[in-house]
DNA sequence: CTGTTAGCGCATTCAC
DNA sequence: GTGAATGCGCTAACAG
């Protein structure tokens, strides 16, 4: 193989010369473009393999003003677990179309790192973007890009129209589900522990809130924490203390998970007690003990579907439907009916 | 802003014609050359702002052949936590200095699947790579890329002489670390499950042998497993009927988890009559119950270091040594002297 | 100090 | 069918 001192890589130049043909020739051939006589097809193929050739992406992304790369924009999350996930949706999708991702974290929602994360995002040949969004931030993301460029959002948020078509997950759907579920267990109501929401209302919350009203049920004050396990420990301390509570959804597994931990610190039972259930669907929380009940979402089918809706935007399609995924509810152990 | 029918990104004649300068005199404002008229550099820059000039990356790689894109490439990992980490770091990295990255992902160790995804690595203007090999194949993907690209490694396996620069995680120290520990309290021997190697002997393996062969202790076979928690709770089924276990390094937090389930399903104390260590340090396992002993990995640390390399290597640099982390033993509730 | 010229590798006109 | 010429946007060399 190549292990000459100075090494330069082969151009189209060198396949037409060694296949004895001119370099639009060898360009026919590799795009597939018809009418070239056989023979000479089968001459520049074996020139191609013979030096090993690769197409110059950079050359042939300044010809053609399009790229097969695109560009994933995340909002930097403490938990990996629908991060991680959902980017190999999107890679796995985009390798069987032969498309490579480029990914940009976002250090946090302010304009100037908003700013930043988008001026390195762009200073790749990208032919879309897709904007991750569990969080906030996303949307003023989407708003700094440039409006010639093909974007779709993924995440959770329910979404205001306007902004660019997006693969969602119906979050007020699984905050409906847990409830519903909960309250049919016989709880007189549920209450709630919320992440971060950068100024929006959480889907989850929102299905929450609409199960509780649509059964009659008093609608506790939600509380606000942060996406981690310690936040959640510190609101189970709280609870702890509180008989009025018994049944818990939290907003994802983490803290769900530290609600349960000092719970358990505090020889209050779960599920005897209190019933908890998480948000996420993390391998792992089927392990606890008490196993979690939880809503899960399936990020890999979401990153999936963003990304064949952008790919069918870079095919010109225009008339895009959101796709929205369903999350679901698993029924561990660490719910029950309330203490008689 | 842009709304005009038919938008063209501007380009470096456009902003000329602006700031009623030549072209090259721009480039020359944009890249820093010195000798420029002040007043100039403020007209092309006002016309830079106004325009909302944005380089075009794909001429400027043809121009320079050279990118400010690397590509990683890495094993797919059912568990997210390592690898989502190491990126993190790397990204973060990236960023600081300018850098894009790109990802794709191995779908398995096949000689067909490494020739694709190099293959597609390749196929964007890419000014290096970092190989992600926690488990195996790596090598191989090292091999396939061309000579003249530069590639870093960034892994916890031990490396054979002859691969690419590395950032490496010390395993075998993590290994002995733990290994040691168990044995100072008392324990007679250490068992250990192994997650698969992909035919290399781990480096975790590697310190536990060492620290019980040091120690004079009985050396017991390893028991093989997947890296995920069902395997581990295979494990723990079995070793819940054997009163010659202790003591249990398992090669991941996942399979230590699923080990500590299936003992507790049985009624099997931990640490009380076996003790349980990990390795990884997902920060979940400091909530379990009883809260799991294990070595904690530093993976943005990691991605941080296998970044610097590369970016050295890029800068010509040649005599680079590798970088290794060491991982640190945190001890928690699951590990105890043995029972009297 | 500035503008003119040239060419990176490729795909696409256009002649033959 | 095939080859010769052209230009994508940019920067490095050259002249002035």
């Amino acid at each position: 193989m190549a292990s000459s001192k100075s090494y330069r890589a082969p151009v189209l130049a060198d396949v037409a010369k060694a296949a004895g043909v001119s370099v639009p020739t060898v360009s026919r051939v590799l795009n597939g473009t018809k009418n070239v006589a056989p023979d000479l097809v089968a001459r520049v193929n074996a020139a191609v393999k013979e030096l090993g050739y690769r197409p110059n992406s950079a050359a042939r992304s300044l010809r053609l003003s399009q790229s097969n790369l695109i560009s994933i924009i995340a909002e930097a999350t403490t938990s990996s677990y629908g991060y991680a996930n959902t980017l190999r949706g999107i890679e796995t999708a985009a390798q069987q179309a032969g498309m490579s991702i480029s990914i940009t974290i976002l250090s946090s929602d302010e304009d100037e790192a908003v700013a930043r994360a988008v001026d390195l995002a762009l200073s790749q040949p990208i032919g879309g973007a897709i904007v991750l969004e569990f969080r906030a931030a996303g949307m003023k993301v989407a708003r700094a890009l440039p409006e010639s460029l093909p974007v779709v959002a993924a995440g959770g948020a329910s979404r205001p129209p306007g902004g660019p078509v997006a693969a969602l997950i119906d979050e007020a759907a699984g905050g409906r589900q847990v409830t519903e579920y909960l309250l049919r267990q016989g709880h007189r109501t549920v209450h709630h522990i919320e992440g971060p929401t950068g100024g929006k209302v959480s889907g989850r919350t929102e299905g929450w809130r609409a199960a509780l009203q649509d059964a009659g049920a008093e609608v506790p004050p939600v509380m606000n924490s942060e996406w981690d396990a310690v936040s959640g420990y510190r609101w189970g301390e709280r609870i702890a203390g509180r008989d009025d509570v018994t049944a818990v959804f939290c907003g994802n597994d983490e803290i769900a998970l530290g609600v349960m931990r000092a719970l358990a610190d505090r020889g209050i039972d779960v599920p005897g007690d209190v019933s908890i259930a998480g948000f996420d669907g993390q391998p792992l929380v089927s392990l606890w003990r008490p196993s979690l009940t939880t809503v899960e979402q399936d990020f890999e089918d979401l990153g999936a579907r963003a990304f064949n809706l952008l790919s069918q935007r870079l095919q010109g399609k225009t008339d895009l439907k959101s796709s929205v995924v369903k999350p679901q509810l698993v029924v561990r152990e660490s719910t029950a009916p309330p203490r008689a």
